[in-house]
DNA sequence: ACAAAAATGTAGCACAGGCTAATATTGGCG
DNA sequence: CGCCAATATTAGCCTGTGCTACATTTTTGT
């Protein structure tokens, strides 16, 4: 059973944005606005889990940019209050980094086990989950859980 | 049962992308560069099927953006070959954004209702299918429609 | 017919997120 | 120690996608 506490903040906030038909759109580029973001702060946590630190080449390889661009995407994270930098120093995540990505972690496991509980092969599972993950609403989510619990 | 025929194009490349683990990343930026394309084509095709003809303030509303970015974004769409367009005048499809303005709604009405089937509520099938349809490959997609059919 | 309203177009701005090329720093190794 | 490779930074470029303000054109209603 997945914890789901964490994630609950800012899809409260889609909650009601996705009120009114009006905002379909404004919901799709919300979560488009903050996919890289989630997506980032997953990768980092994983790479300092698995590495120690999480260094900008790191991130270049991962996402397959250059580091420049990670460079400038880093900054962005800093200036939201994600993680911290010093010059030459291993990327950190702050609090709210932290909590934004094990957020996103258990979000995007969730849904890649969806698809696998649905019956899609593992590789196709993991490319599609990695773009399904930010357009899923917390109902939608709950929904899957119970598929999944279902299928045991 | 859905005709997925006119989907392959595009999704068999998306094929390709996915075959190693190093193109992730690179799928879903590419699934980004043609979301509004397909949303667009989608909604001009709709509008032109309702209403007759499809003018940018139909877009502009539609999305709630501003005609300006409306009109921008149409002139990409001309550009890449999707519409053409003349001044003042209603905004038309070409033989290849109408294909694709089909295959996008096929596609997304499947996902639709595969939520609904799944047993999402109707409001957030609608939202989430919205962002959700851009990133599912043609596998799941068959998965999804051999679990819509199951459902009956 | 003509004024007002609606629609469209244009100019000019901002920010996100890509890039290459050139420069600077760091850390490790011979 | 000093040099080299790896890493990071900076400068400067591009495209996409959003905006406001203002100008123009078309449509509509009396
Ligand atoms: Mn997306
Ligand atoms: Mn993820
Ligand atoms: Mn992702
Ligand atoms: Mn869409």
């Amino acid at each position: 059973m997945h914890k789901l506490s964490g994630i609950s903040t800012k899809l409260q906030q889609d909650i009601k944005l996705a009120a009114t038909k009006q905002n379909q759109h404004k919901r799709t580029r919300s979560d488009h606005a903050t996919e890289l973001t989630e997506d980032y702060v997953e990768a980092i946590s994983e790479i300092i889990a698995d590495a120690g630190v999480c260094r900008a080449v790191d991130l270049a390889q991962k996402f397959q940019v250059s580091h420049v661009t990670v460079n400038r995407t880093v900054g962005r994270l800093q200036r939201d209050g994600y993680v911290t930098t010093e010059p030459y120093a291993p990327i950190e995540l702050t609090s709210v980094g932290t909590r934004l990505a094990k957020a996103s972690q258990e979000r995007h496991q969730l849904v890649l086990e969806f698809l696998l509980a649905l019956g899609v092969s593992n590789a196709t599972a993991i490319t599609d989950s990695e773009g399904i993950e930010h357009h899923v609403s917390p109902e939608t989510l709950r929904v899957m859980q119970k598929f999944i619990d279902s299928q045991k």
